[in-house]
DNA sequence: TACTCTCAGCGTACTTAGTACTCTATGGAG
DNA sequence: CTCCATAGAGTACTAAGTACGCTGAGAGTA
């Protein structure tokens, strides 16, 4: 039955996913599944933990940490755009959280701390690398057209023609013919997790490598 | 009107936000509120709008970059975290972009490209602070509790202890008393503002500093 | 002054959706 | 063969969005 609503909210999004639809793609009647359901939010509860499932989590096992957090976030930002209905629900459901929510943070903190971070310091990357991924998502989803071949309204030029630096950056990016908004999540990966790997660093006694930048305290 | 309706949202969440409540609030019959938006789905676009108005801008004529894009990123994420229904109302309003959106990009992308950007680097630079304040926002929002003086259940505690490195964390994190999670979001965007100076110093032709990376094709 | 045009607001009523309460049928355990 | 647990059905109530048509007050004009 969660499938079904899975399925439900995948094709047509949030407010299509009635008790009434569900039921109907089940071929029974709407009530009938509230036998398996206390109300309508439990289910929603249920979709989101479904898709977290869709998530994969880093091995810690691995010695390339980065590698292993690069691919999480990837997976991360695959899954929510994939299901963009979820990301909608996620902002709404703040209850305690749902088992699958410990099981990433256990192997993501992991990771990091086997890659040499300290907990105080796996905690703040984790936020980090996070919030990055979620919020790229979110802009994703947001944007009218992400696809390389990117269609833009008439109005749309219109109205932008008085934002001088706007017109230069949707110039310069419609210009270069390998631009793809999807990329670009890797470019700010990169920014991310070699800042994170900067943390790090400055955070063991023993190399420290020449650095412009004061070391920060990281607790 | 949507004054109120905005009003209303902040108050009681979305779910409270109803036609019939929004015209009560106004001394007001429900269909009475037709006469001034199409349908509900257009006040929502209207609230999106109004909660932007909010986000402060950048100032590019400034010379210190870094201060203003600071300052707009927490200027996002208090906004989104005031109005927490926004980050859900967000993410189904998908349509062309509305004016203010126009001008914090304007905004942001004039501050990046004085700050020595190319157009190119200047889009991306953009993505990646958005992304960080936007999701870090959304898990600000999805946490349990954030306040310093943490609440945590019993169960959760009991849930959480079959994850060790969840739990070295969750450890090192209430030993600190100075820990507070909105601080957390300064050092991350720390982490993304240096990144993106070194974007700029990278992409620039003359002052080519030691680097431990190779430098990436920034377009 | 009288007329009319506009527009904010009203009332009624239809539709969709969540769900409380109660009843039935079926299949397996004793 | 009986009984119970359980999935599903039926009915019906409530909340919410909104189509449609009406009213009354104020402004501008003859």
């Amino acid at each position: 039955m969660v499938e079904a609503a899975f399925e439900l909210a995948d094709a047509d999004g949030l407010d299509a996913l009635t008790i009434r639809a569900v039921a109907a793609r089940l071929g029974v009647k709407p009530m009938s599944l509230y036998r398996h359901v206390a109300h309508k939010d439990a289910l929603l509860d249920a979709l989101v933990e479904r898709m977290y499932a869709e998530v994969e989590t880093p091995d810690p096992q691995r010695p390339d940490w980065r590698a292993e957090l690069r691919r999480r976030a990837h997976s991360v930002r695959e899954v929510l755009v994939r299901h963009p209905w979820s990301i909608a629900l996620i902002e709404t459901r703040t209850g305690p959280d749902r088992p699958f929510t410990f099981v990433h943070a256990e192997a993501v903190l992991a990771t990091l701390i086997s890659a040499g971070c300290s907990p105080r310091l796996a905690s703040r990357a984790f936020v980090v690398l996070d919030s990055y991924a979620y919020g790229f998502a979110v802009q994703q989803v947001t944007m009218p057209s992400t696809e390389p071949g990117e269609v833009v309204t008439d109005e749309f030029v219109a109205a932008m023609q008085q934002y001088p630096s706007l017109v230069a950056v949707m110039g310069a990016v419609m210009a270069d013919a390998s631009y793809d908004f999807v990329a670009e999540f890797d470019a700010g990966l990169d920014l991310v997790l070699d800042g994170i790997d900067r943390w790090r660093e400055a955070q063991l006694p023993a190399v420290t490598v020449g650095r412009k930048q004061e070391p920060r305290d990281l607790g």
